[in-house]
This record gives C-alpha cells, structure tokens and sequence, in this order.
DNA sequence: GGGCGCGGTTACCGGGTGGTAACTTCGAGT
DNA sequence: ACTCGAAGTTACCACCCGGTAACCGCGCCC
C-alpha cells in the first residue's frame, strides 16, 4: 500500500513506538520496526538518518506532548494544593492513553544510554521544578529540594508503570487523586 | 595471575557489576566483563554457561543482599513509624556502597528484559509488601494498596537515582530521614 | 501513451558479539 | 623431577543487525 512521503513518515513513528514499547531499544531492530509498518527496511532509512535518529525523534515527541499536556493543565490551578492534583490528573489521564509512550519514555531501557537518559532527565526535570516550588520548607536549600520533588516524580512514574503492569483496576483520576493526597500530605510533613 | 575457581567466580561477579553498571547489560560484551577482571572471555564461560546466566545470577545476589539487610533492619522497629525508618535508612545505606549494584538492578537497562525485570520486580514487591502493611485504611483493598506501596518503592528508587547521578552531598541518614517522613506523612493523609 | 519521479523491494556488506574447540602453561602432590 | 589436571589463551565460527546500492513499478502529467 503506498503513502504519500509526510503520512508514511508520521506511520512509521506512530508504529516505531509501539515495537520500541514492547522491546526496548536494543532488542528491536530496524526491521522490526519496518515490519511492523508493513514495509520494509530501506523506507525506513528513507525517512530517518539513522536508529538513533529515530528514536531521538520519538523522544522528543513524547516529552513535548507531555509537557505541553502538564503545563497546560496545572496553569488553570488556583492554589499550590489544586496545581499538584491537576498536574498529576493531566500526567496520569496522558499515560493512560498513551501507554505504549510512556514505557518507550520512562519504561527504562531508554535510561541506559546516555543521550536518551538526558532526554527523559529533562523532562522529568521540568515536571520536578513544578513540584519543588511546591514545597515552602526555607531551611531546605534548593538542591535537597530538588532531590525531593525528584522523588514524587519517581513517585508518580513508578505507581504508573505498576498500574500498567498488572492493570490494576483503577481510573486515572482517582487514581490522580489519591497519588497527589500522598505527595502534598507528604511535602507538608517534611521539615 | 591465576586463581583458584571459587574466587576467580567471585571476582568474575564484582567485576561484572561494575562493567554493567557502567554501560548496562546490551552495552556489555562479555570480552568487556572478560577484560575488566583481566582475563579471556572463554574464563567466564568456564563459570557461566551464557551471558544471561551471569546477569541472572548477579541480580539474585544483589536482590538477596537488599532483602536481607532491609529485612534485619525492620525486624529490630518498635512500631510502623519507627519501621518506615529504619527500613529506608537501610535501603540508603546499601545504595550508598553498592551504588554499582544498585545501578545494576535498578538503574534500568535491566527492566526491558522480561526475565530481568521480574527479577527486579520481586525485589520491589517484597519490599512494597512491608510498606503496604503500613497503610491502615480500611476503604482501600489490598490492590490499591499495593500500588500506593509501589509507589513508596518508587520514591526511594528515584531519590537515589537523582542522587546517584547528581552527586547531591547529603549523607545517607539525612536522605533517609526525609524520604521517611514524606512517606509516613503521605501515608497518613491518604483515605 | 510514454517518460519520469517517487515509493518500494531485493540482495548484499562489514563489523561486532555470543559462543566454542583445540592448544598451552602453571603448579601441587608424589 | 615428573605427571596430570586445572587454569588460561589463541583463533575461530555463525549469526544478527545497522546500513546501503542497485533495481523495480505504479501512477501522474504533458
């Protein structure tokens, strides 16, 4: 079946995640990845310098939509306490249906390499910064502050991938709700 | 410089901690491993039967070790509160000298791999086993909260990767004191 | 309707890696 | 001192995978 040049390119990600999500970076081939879109491996090359290319184009898709998703959410908060249950509804709502994206982003293989490890840092960085201005501690310069919105980040992530893999029967926005219970409960007690 | 079977085993392990650690089991090839303990790759397969065998069994130690140091740590709490600490001042404390080890089950690379991560899972669950004992609120089943305890184990895992990779200077007991606090905190504002 | 260009394919290369067979050397026990 | 087994090495194979060159054919436009 042939598709025009921007189409076949958009198809090619849109399948390259779903083969990445499964297997990981180094357990698929570009092959894989061409077959799994139905052609064959030359198209692919057609479209993408290289495999890192390629999945560095994914990355960065990723990251921006979920940023994008973020910021937009937690800028209609009105308070500190509301901006955290926002933010985590939007993060959670943005896993749920895009799963195959989250594991390629955060599933981990990606955190081995070097370059891909920096990509998903930063946007877990961005989302930290978020939360660490949430925390009103004075004595806590901003590093240990840092390392501690980090942590809810981490927090969030690995609650997403057990929610994932044993498709815990819970909705996002409840479970949004109770995640972000135990990260503002959490950041007041601390200090 | 030859060596007796059993410790030449041994050092075959510590170093292949360090070379995994480093570039991660797919960026590792055994004459890497071979190299780093000064020695030829038909050596490791005197001791090992297949690269994944080695891996396998240097993630069954390190999960062994953690377990036993978490679990003799709790053991000797007098309460929940008390437990939650103890528990993470060890978790901190292992990381803080293994942090190879740590790198090597955790630090991801490891989780792509089905067998591999389920080996890490079972680390994971027997741990978020001890904090869901923690979460006395009735409402919820054991399902929601064993995810809130995966959650917790998150935490942990992801402060010590900001921390591994930052190099925030901030010794162990403190990290774990606030880490503990969050949790406990969050804990009780859950429900 | 015939040439032309773009979307695709077949078939291949080179290098790296897991894994092995056959040979060498060290040293402990008699 | 000699032997014999364990400890190590060299040199190799087979396979897979990233990447490429050369070729094919559908359909659009004059």
């Amino acid at each position: 079946m042939r598709l025009p040049a921007a189409e076949r390119r958009q198809q090619l990600l849109d399948s390259a995640v779903g083969v990445f999500a499964r297997n990981g970076y180094h357990n698929t081939s570009m092959n894989d990845v061409a077959e799994a879109a139905g052609v064959t491996k030359p198209v692919l090359y057609q479209h993408f310098e290289s495999k890192r290319e390629l999945f560095r184009e994914l990355l960065g898709e990723i990251g921006d939509q979920l940023r994008d998703t973020i910021a937009k959410a937690t800028a209609e908060a009105g308070g500190p306490r509301q901006q955290i249950e926002l933010g985590f509804r939007a993060y959670f709502a943005f896993v749920d249906d895009h799963n195959d994206a989250f594991r390629v982003m955060f599933g981990a293989g990606t955190r081995r390499d070097e370059e891909f490890a920096s990509e998903a840092r930063k946007v877990e960085a961005s989302v930290a910064e978020l939360v660490a201005d949430l925390i009103e501690i004075p004595a806590l310069d901003p590093q240990h502050r840092l390392l501690l919105a980090n942590g809810i980040v981490g927090l969030a992530e690995s609650s997403c991938r057990y929610w994932l893999q044993f498709e815990v029967d819970i909705d996002p926005e409840e479970l949004a709700s109770q995640v972000s219970q135990l990260a503002w409960a959490g950041l007041r007690g601390v200090g």
